[in-house]
DNA sequence: AATTTCTTATGATAATTGTCATTGATTGAC
DNA sequence: GTCAATCAATGACAATTATCATAAGAAATT
């Protein structure tokens, strides 16, 4: 029976890090876990205990604040779930949702520490891969805090544009969550939403969305 | 001649994971560079090549944007300095620069990428400690993040009154710069540095800040 | 099918923060 | 020591964002 880790993150690790006999052992280890919309896969405040990753699907990692709820970051199919924390603490600080049904691979956190501790290659790799998921979204984070309402909603949508390799798509999220993601009011999201749509720069029905003008998106993405 | 590195972090993170005489050889591979306050330690674009922890002093880490600069982190002692992208990327993404005196210790990036390929445990230690000092960065972000102005700035002398142990100590950083780190304009820092002087619940001159009424300043960084 | 709840939407208004202008103090360069 | 540049401080005003109120439509529940 081939080991269906062929088409994950995980393979792309290992690649060249692990002989074939012992790859074929860790991912026989490993279990997947599917998840419908909605569905939570990490808690706030669990104890970490797995090494997870997401197969398919769309996750959020959102953190629950006095303010509301507050969305750090989209996953997308390969990024890692189990993200930050995982080495560094006891508990996650963050929950982790299902934003469409979703697949994880799941492995035992130890497993993966043992893997460290026996292979250097796979800890080189797996330290550049962590650091490399982390980086993106601290500075993504930094990058946004500096631009205003319309410059975050609009590189909201692009991002989703991109994600689905389409000028005309759905939106996965609902306006409250845009909202938690960027760090502004749901009504102000909404009020900039339909000024993009009043300005013909996109088209709205619902949560269809299609970029009309690209360019003048990311030109209001890039500026202020 | 006994190694230096006794007092460093890179004790700890060896510690226990190395045997004696090689720490010894590592250790005496390393550089340590002194910096007057004020100089640049790392430049932006820089190529990484070597892994730096601070000695002693006090650094800034920080972006420049086109908005102006943005202060990600402030640098003590015994943190690491080539935190962020260090195994990620080719180049910093961020400059350093002291804000204090300062002495970092260097080690070439390669002989720890080396470390971590032939010493499990080293490699498990590390990718914790920069896990975590990432972590914190992050969170420390996503926190203040959804504060207002008073509570970001009521963090800030919170901070570096805790750093300095001392409820009266000397701000290293200028207002500019602690505009920079909370994320808000220069004039509404310093307001608000005047505002909670006149509420007597600190004393300023200049850079000299003594926290008269600290719960009153907590209760300040906690709500809002 | 009816009812409740949540989502999307919009206007009015208030709160928050930024920008511009000005001034005195401090620092750095020469 | 002098001059220029930067820093700290404050007021006036503008821009930005949040909050409250309200309402229609969609989705979930009964």
């Amino acid at each position: 029976m081939k080991c269906d880790c062929d088409f994950c993150s995980l393979k792309t690790i290992f690649f060249n890090t692990i002989n074939p006999n012992e790859l074929e052992n860790y991912c026989n280890a490993k279990i997947q876990r599917a998840y419908k919309a909605k569905e939570n896969i990490i808690k706030q405040n669990d104890s970490i205990q797995e090494f997870i990753y997401l197969k398919e699907g769309l996750v959020k990692l959102y953190r629950d604040t006095p303010a509301g709820n507050q969305i750090i970051s989209i996953g997308k199919p390969l990024d890692f779930v189990s993200l930050l924390s995982v080495f560094a603490d006891e508990k996650y600080s963050y929950s982790v949702s299902a934003i469409k049904d979703s697949v994880v691979c799941v492995m035992n956190l130890n497993d993966v520490k043992k893997l460290i501790l026996e292979n250097g290659p796979f800890a080189l790799r797996i330290i550049t891969v962590v650091n490399k998921a982390t980086d993106r979204i601290l500075f993504d984070y930094l990058d946004i805090s500096q631009k205003r309402l319309y410059s975050r909603v609009a590189n909201v949508i692009i991002k989703f544009s991109e994600l689905s390799q389409n000028l005309s798509f759905e939106m996965p999220i609902s306006r409250k969550e845009m909202a938690q993601l960027v760090g502004m009011s749901i009504e102000n999201v909404i009020r900039t939403i339909s000024d993009l749509r009043k300005d013909n720069i996109i088209k709205v029905y619902g949560k269809d969305i299609e970029i009309l003008d690209f360019e003048k998106l990311k030109h209001i993405r890039d500026i202020s």
